[in-house]
DNA sequence: AATGCAAACAACCGCGCGCGC
DNA sequence: CGCGCGCGCGGTTGTTTGCAT
């Protein structure tokens, strides 16, 4: 797997830390461009001050289009942790099965609160025999070892929208529609572009944008919520100096037949219409 | 209002694997 | 076949944010 211009690469200082804005914008513009390709080249084809493995983790974890953002719903925490019992600490494999989250996103979420809530949960059926566990939600009893295909979860997903986030007061549900990150960047133009509409099928966005396979797509599509900020601008990488206004990244996607529909295949063939500031398939 | 602490999140680091030479 | 390199993964650390005092 080697990569020719890895020879050729002048040793440079990395800049470490928290990516700005700025250079978010050229990560994302040279990807959008050029596809990855070789990470280590992406840096210097980008004018970037980093290391390849920096942009990988950066376009991975945020910048790739797709990702969900917002607090994780209880159906996904059910399923992390059923899936944490069967695979262990196999944070990639997890994150197969939850379109839009990532390996890095599930682990930070395990850590800092899941394994308190399993410890918990191991307490109380320690005190009380008949201790109710989350083996009772609904996800789980549907999830066994025997039928956690990626089918199964998504039918799993079919009742995401559905749960009755009432019944659960906690932090999780302070913002319990997930975002997409997908239209919060990626213009129209971009859309109708060569990646999306001449290739009919969804192979040149696996290559340019470094999605493991169409499932993973294909289940972010049918469960994805609008995305709106309250203040009208949308989130964006850690909300805390990457705030951008949707003067910047126009219509957002709105796919109204989430789960029953043929949204995504809409989207692929071209099929949508564009209302106001909000796209429609 | 200031301070301290804990939680949440973002990013780095090290290691192992696979591929090309 | 061995070596070097890039990639992906998991663990860990650093930074920011929110809340309590």
């Amino acid at each position: 797997m080697g990569c020719k211009l890895a020879a050729e690469k002048p040793k440079q200082k990395h800049k470490k830390g928290l990516w700005s804005p700025d250079e978010d914008d050229r990560l994302k513009n040279y990807i959008i461009k050029h596809g990855h390709g070789c990470w280590s080249s992406v840096p210097i084809n980008a004018g970037l001050q980093r290391n390849g493995k920096s942009c990988r983790l950066r376009w991975i974890n945020y910048l790739r289009p797709g990702l969900k953002r917002g607090a994780f719903s209880l159906e996904e925490e059910d399923i992390i942790l059923t899936l944490h019992a069967m695979f262990g600490n196999k944070w990639s494999q997890i994150a197969q099965q939850l379109p839009g989250r990532t390996d890095n996103e599930i682990k930070n979420h395990w850590h800092s609160y899941l394994k308190k809530r399993v410890s918990k949960m191991g307490e109380n059926e320690g005190h009380t025999k008949s201790g109710k566990t989350d083996s009772s939600s609904p996800s789980l009893k549907k999830l066994t070892p025997q039928n956690s295909s990626l089918d199964s979860f998504e039918h799993m997903e079919g009742s995401l929208a559905d749960s009755d986030q009432s019944v659960y007061p906690r932090e999780t549900q302070k913002s319990n529609l997930p975002k997409v990150l997908f239209a919060e960047w990626l213009s129209l133009d971009q859309f109708n572009g060569q990646d999306f509409q001449n290739s009919g099928s969804f192979e040149p966005c696996k290559s340019n944008f470094g999605y493991n396979n169409n499932a993973e797509l294909h289940g972010i599509f049918m469960h994805s919520l609008p995305m709106n900020n309250d203040d009208g601008s949308s989130s964006y990488g850690n909300g805390v100096n990457q705030e951008v206004h949707n003067d910047i990244f126009p219509p957002q996607l709105k796919f109204e037949d989430t789960l029953s529909g043929n949204g995504f295949e809409d989207f692929m063939s071209g099929e949508f219409n564009i209302n106001d500031d909000v796209m429609y398939i």
